[in-house]
DNA sequence: GCTCGACTATGACAGCGGTCATAGTAGTCG
DNA sequence: CGACTACTATGACCGCTGTCATAGTCGAGC
């Protein structure tokens, strides 16, 4: 929650996705991203002349490139990374945050495409963009473990769906349960990807 | 889109249904929920007293009951069912409605996850209750085909996460991409869980 | 024919949302 | 000092939303 980092406009646009995540779009109000951020309000049509649909972009697009970068930290964090170990670290982030918070938040990105896919082409762009800035550091990491090329774009998308999937059923629940279980039952398939000749 | 069913109470809940699951809660107006059922306004408040709290908790439940008796439908139209089997069916369903209406509505229990689970505890409770009435009927179907029962819960929990975020990363893409590869990827993992001991 | 209940029909209201208009401040450059 | 830019500060506006209040219709039952 630590607010208070770089200028105003960055934190708009934090504040905005911490905001979304609980709420959902069309809940989170403008004044209340605002204040939030403990920016002025004067300063949204300053810096997002674009309205909120610029703000929910930009925000969106945070949280896909936080997404992507969070990938080369889980494995730095890996004694010996493998696919398997990489999703539990995933999912493991969602747990802790739960266990630790409570269930007030979900994915931004998910939020954005229930409430913005069919109501504003550019949003449902920008979701688009980043699950994409997410899957691909996700894939580049399982070819690096030795998954072969073809598959490993195709695994990716399969972690993070499993994933996003649980996230939305452990709010629901109020229990990290169906985390921990896609953790657990896609472990041993993501392992059994890396090539096993050399 | 057969509104025409049923009185016009039954009407409302489904159309609400059919609104939240394109543009969200917050989003969805009771006025258009009673104009899209073609019912009138006045009847909102005197089928729904609880407002649209009690109207979209309807809706989530009508929608969880959907999907968990959709299951015994997939396997009646299965050949010879197995797990890999009804997971396909499952997102087949999105395939096809994809492939030939666009990529307009996701689950609605998915919005209204997204959209009230910190905002109103009856919702939150309502869709926990929907995804139960959808996870029960996959893990019993599981059992039937030879699941051992320890691990039934845990597969149709996998699979309900798995088909709810490759719906979003579809809807996001406007790809049906990401729901045939978990189809594909989880297709064996689930049909190996089957008990191979007569 | 009257009554009573179920349902329908509208109009009003209060609140909040995003956005615009306008004015103000601060700091910097020339 | 004046001017110009970046940013801040408010207030107003309009549209929309959920909800309430009130009145109307319609069909049984007797």
């Amino acid at each position: 929650m630590a607010v208070s980092e770089r200028g105003p406009r960055e934190r708009m646009v934090f504040s905005a996705a911490q905001l979304i995540r609980r709420d959902g779009v069309a809940s989170t109000g403008m004044r209340e991203v605002a204040a939030q951020a403990r920016a002025p309000r004067g300063s949204l049509q300053h810096y997002f002349p674009g309205g909120k649909e610029q703000l929910v972009n930009e925000a969106v697009g945070w949280a896909g490139r936080y997404a992507g970068n969070r990938v080369a930290r889980f494995l730095a964090a890996l004694p010996e990374p493998t696919p398997g170990g990489l999703f539990s670290e995933m999912v493991r982030q969602w747990t802790d945050e739960y266990g630790a918070t409570g269930f007030a938040g979900g994915c931004p990105v998910a939020a954005a495409t229930v409430d913005c896919a069919e109501s504003s082409a550019s949003t449902r762009e920008a979701v688009a963009a980043a699950f994409a800035a997410w899957t691909g550091p996700v894939a580049g990491a399982l070819v690096d473990m030795g998954v072969p090329r073809e598959r490993a774009g195709a695994l990716a998308t399969l972690m993070i769906s499993a994933l996003e999937g649980a996230i939305l059923v452990a709010r629901a629940e109020r229990d990290v349960r169906a985390l921990t279980t896609v953790a657990r039952e896609l472990g041993p398939l993501l392992d059994a990807a890396v090539r096993q000749d050399g």
